[in-house]
RNA sequence: GGAGGAGUGGCCGAGUGGUCGAAGGCAGCGGUCUUGAAAACCGCCGAGCGCAAGCUCCGGGGGUUCGAAUCCCUCCUCCUCCGCCA
């Protein structure tokens, strides 16, 4: 959650953050003053209690003692009550307050304002009109829509042959190059529990944007024990560490994984109904950096590099924007999308995005490090990225590397993970 | 799913309901000694809230009591054995 030291720097946002900011600061203030009526309240009933603990248990005066006690324990009891209201509903606000932007993202409204920090490779070009990913791939034989919404509904996908090996392909593409980069892999659990999304910031804002599964494990009726479908690895990552407190000799941590993502608020919006593009299951490979205060932004840097690693080396050609006030994610301090070019498409999409958190999800994970060995613990800084998508990958191959014939050739990177496989073609 | 056992500070581990935030040990930090290191000795050494005084925290929640790490209830987690299964 956000420093409550950074308040002013939140409204940076616009919009309506300054609403949820005031109502927080009103709710602080009475926790604070009632905090200080308890607190003095408790130092009386136990300076109070140590003198009887030194009385005889049978003289008049410690059943007198006794009796004007009780009437301040239950004092006690209310107010503690009421403090305990107040501090989760306090608590509850600042969950949904944003983080701040970082000093160096631009203000802006929309993507529209998301500035490009620069481009890489080049357009590929065609000798005839290069067609959307979803023509080429039916057209393959390898992409099955229409068995996906028979299986499980719309936005469900079936890969068949070369597309389900391509997929295969790409996932152990990336671990391998993210691992000689010094990235620890990580096989994670599926699922998540409301604990792990609350430290990541998916909780509670945005439970809506998620597939909940209807069986808990353990006693029913515990919020607790609700499970979810993760919408990224992220989560199960960045809670890796989650209530811990790491030595400043084991930073930055790196890690990658590679796990199946569930959206549910992607059939939502309407729009790129066709196609990969917005899936409510798809794969990706994600990059998660645990680091300092001091050397967050350096690592930012590194691990988006890291992703567009995986973009030169399918020799698919991008642009890297930096998202503006308007365009921040509710966690992130700062993010940079990667935006692949699909040429069927005549458009770049987002293919990663990366950023650093600060220490807003580390605040609410209770992630900390202890700078030296005489030194408080302090929240880390957490950055992820994707690295990257593997279904908007499949989409970049299949729209860049169409051919007249309709067949896909494979980027050669990726000819070993498939067998020396050199080309996709038409049945 | 069934039966038993256990959860205390970074780790191990004590703790008759009252002066216990908690003995002791290990690790860590500072110092003495040493050319340097080791050893030895001395000191420090959990976290959160609060400007501070102070308050809170012994797996979580609830209860009993003037007072709970200690008693009661409940949940969770881990270990052992049995069952089931990929």
């Amino acid at each position: 959650m956000l420093d409550p030291a950074r308040m002013d720097d939140v409204l940076r946002r616009g919009g309506d953050v300054a609403t949820v900011v005031t109502s927080w600061r009103r709710l602080d203030e009475r926790r604070k003053k009632l905090q200080a009526e308890l607190d003095t309240k408790r130092g009386a009933r136990n300076a109070a209690n140590e003198r009887m603990s030194k009385l005889d248990k049978k003289s008049e005066e410690f059943a007198a003692a006794r009796d004007e006690l009780k009437t301040l324990s239950s004092a006690i009891k209310e107010g503690e009550t009421e403090l305990a209201t107040l501090e989760s509903t306090s608590q509850q606000r600042l969950l949904h307050i944003p983080n701040a932007p970082h000093a160096s993202v631009p203000v802006g409204t929309s993507e529209a304002d998301n500035p490009v920090l620069h481009t890489a490779g080049t357009k590929p070009t065609f000798t005839f009109a290069p067609k959307p990913h979803w023509e080429v791939g039916e057209q393959l034989g390898i992409l099955d829509f229409e068995a996906g919404a028979r299986i499980a509904g719309a936005r469900f996908t079936v890969l068949r042959g070369a597309a389900s090996r391509l997929n295969r392909a790409l996932i152990n593409y990336m671990l391998d190059l993210h691992a000689q980069h010094g990235y620890d892999e990580v096989w994670p659990p599926a699922v998540v529990r409301r604990a792990a999304l609350r430290g990541t910031g998916q909780l509670p804002k945005f439970e809506a944007d998620l597939f909940k599964l209807d069986v808990a494990v353990g006693p029913d009726h515990v919020a607790d024990n609700d499970l979810f479908l993760s919408p990224t690895a992220e989560v199960q990552v960045t809670n890796l560490h989650l209530d811990s407190i790491l030595d400043a000799a084991q930073l930055p941590r790196k890690y990658c994984a590679y796990a199946p993502c569930f959206r549910a608020e992607a059939g939502a919006h309407g729009k790129d109904t066709r196609g990969l593009i917005r899936q409510h299951q798809f794969d990706k490979v994600e990059l998660v950096k645990l680091t300092t205060p001091e050397t967050s932004y350096a690592e930012l840097d590194g691990l988006r590099q890291d992703a567009e690693r995986v973009l030169s080396g399918l020799g698919l050609h991008y642009r890297v924007v930096t998202l503006c006030t308007g365009d921040l994610g509710f966690g992130a301090a700062k993010t940079y999308d990667i935006e692949v070019w699909l040429p069927g498409q005549d458009t770049y999409r987002e293919i990663s995005s990366c950023s650093n958190f600060e220490d807003f999800q580390a605040r609410r994970a209770k992630i900390r490090y202890r700078p030296s060995a005489a030194d408080k613990p302090r929240p880390v800084h957490t950055i992820n990225g994707s690295g990257i998508a593997i279904g908007r990958t499949i989409v970049a191959i299949l729209e860049n590397y169409q051919q007249a014939d309709g067949s896909v050739v494979i980027p050669a990177a990726l000819r070993p993970y498939l067998g020396g496989l050199e080309r996709i073609t038409p049945p």
